[in-house]
DNA sequence: ATGAAAGCGCTAACAG
DNA sequence: CTGTTAGCGCTTTCAT
């Protein structure tokens, strides 16, 4: 049967009218008598009736659907956020859309976009920008929750990691094991979280008065492609590092095929800290000792954010910046001295 | 702005009836003439008109989005199915909605459910079951394409790629490296994609004479964890196998982690042939040689078969076969002898 | 406690 | 070539 079940239908055959049905699927917002109430129920299972999700978001009462953009869905970092996000909003009773930006900025703004057409109730951008337009979105009037890259924005609210601090810590770790060339495998310029950890990278090798200079630091994409080519560049040089601050794990995943390849044992010969936490981390060979991000508590943070104003229109924006906690496994060297 | 722009107002402003807006932007189904549709344009730009794509779904167009459900979001080869899927999607402009069912059947059937009463006009399964219910999809009409777990249902499309030719090729490679005892570590019983790898793994073994009884299978999650786990037990024996042909990627990265922890060198105490040929198994150490799914291939079918079938309601079910192809890299001892 | 009816924004059939 | 109008399926006031 290609032709749905209609509220009208349901109505007829319990002898009610259209908006008695209306009630008792809502639960309100007029009373109904128990005995029509049942009337209506058999009507509806008999049927096997179910609402139009359309039609209801057409008369107003929000589509119970999030907006969900991603700069890159295969990394391991933002699956495992993604399906946080998905996790947290299934339970709400919400659906996800999602679009993965595949780190192009006009293919950003061509979701978001999408998404404000049509009617999510609420936006969760991971962002590509380093400054998101948003202009549409919050004239729009969509409540939107800026994730993991960007710090701090007027107007919207962010969830973030305190990635500088988080940063210094994991590298003090590397210098607590004697280590004093410390070099730093950054991410893409004018990337927010990029930027926070590398200033993390700068103040502790500054602070222990270990060699921050530009010749430390290759800046590379957020890939495990990224992380090979940078370990290439840092591995061929005559000063080597002994040890080595990795600012995504996907980039650190990279430059443990690369030394694999080129018979460089870790943490024997290089020591590596990371950073994002991910589960992908904990299965390599070795285990990355990284800084881990709290993903669930960022992803149930930003949709519970994203809940309460899509609820209260008049939400002011929050700004929660939330605590690392490095997770220590073999790659810097504990437990193999 | 907290409230849209109507396509009434773009009327009223260019001096036009709705009826002529609608023509503008659908490009038909009447013509207008250009000095008009000029007009139309100009307010359309000036007022920032955007259609309602709720409204217009309501009117019987077709919502232009596609559910697509995973079982498990963080499995590197989902993730990038998923990830080729939205490429295609994006293309064809269409959004797409996501549901993980994280292996869990009752989750599975929700997301159905769901996407049905969003009127989403197609959806993508990569189910959990081994026959899964589809009765309420094809009750409503929504073409559905199954995708990579299950060969081959009645009434429905299905891609998938040849599992146990797949398994067989990679194992036989397996056995020309010399190896005598070749185990398998196999995924959950009754779950389509693993019995197929499983029966190429037999059908190799059994031909060359080898062993093939239970004590060589271990089965096991399809997730690192449970590659892990298969690694510990497989690696306790006193009988320890040479060679391991393994279900799935994520599995032999577990695999890979185990086997780093013991101190079994691979490809030297263990050579490790997959299935997947995932991005991830590229950047591993070693990197895996790994029986190839054509991911974006089976993306694009899976896409392109959908939106034949939204354009011709009566299309018959297809059933797409595709072929892997086995990547050599480290794992299996080539290139290392 | 229930029914009738308006209207969300859009498309398309029907008039001009 | 363009205007008028009837719904799509639903929620919700306003009557009863």
């Amino acid at each position: 049967m290609v032709v749905a079940v209609t509220r009208a239908e349901v109505a007829r055959r319990a002898g009610v009218s259209p908006a008695v049905v209306s009630y008792v699927l809502n639960s309100g917002p007029r009373p109904v008598a128990p005995a029509t109430r049942a009337r209506v129920e058999a009507a509806i299972a008999e049927l096997g009736y179910r609402p139009n999700a359309m039609a209801r978001a057409l008369r107003g009462s929000g589509t119970r659907s999030i907006g969900l953009i991603v700069p890159d869905q295969v990394n391991p970092f933002f699956a495992e956020l993604a399906h946080e996000v998905e996790d947290a909003s299934f339970e709400h009773g919400y659906v996800l859309l999602v679009g993965s930006a595949t780190e192009d900025p006009a293919r950003e703004v061509s979701y978001l976009q999408t998404f404000l057409d049509r009617k999510v109730d609420a936006i969760l951008l991971i962002s590509v920008h380093s400054r998101p337009d948003l202009a549409a979105v919050t004239a729009a009037g969509v409540p939107v929750v800026v994730l993991d890259r960007i710090p701090a924005i007027d107007g919207v609210s962010t969830v973030t990691v305190d990635g500088s601090e988080g940063a210094r810590t994991g590298v003090q770790h590397l210098i607590g094991h004697g280590h004093r060339t410390v070099a730093c495998i950054a991410g893409p310029p004018r990337l927010g979280s990029a930027e926070q950890r590398l200033a993390g990278w700068t103040a502790a090798v500054r602070e222990a008065g270990l060699p921050h200079g530009h010749a430390m630091v290759v800046q590379e994409a957020f890939t495990a492609a990224g992380g090979y080519r940078a370990a290439h560049a840092l591995l061929q040089r005559a000063d080597r590092p002994s040890a080595v601050f990795v600012s995504t794990d996907v980039q650190a995943l990279g430059l443990l095929s690369a030394c694999s390849e080129l018979g460089v044992d870790v943490p024997r010969d290089l020591a590596v800290v990371s950073f994002d936490g991910s589960e992908a981390g904990r299965y390599s060979a070795p285990a990355l000792t990284s800084v881990a991000q709290p993903v669930e508590q960022l992803a149930r943070r930003a949709v519970a954010h994203l809940l309460e104003a899509v609820r209260d229109t008049g939400t002011a924006p929050a700004h929660d910046t939330l605590e690392t906690r490095l997770v220590v496994r073999r790659s810097c060297g504990c437990g193999s001295a």
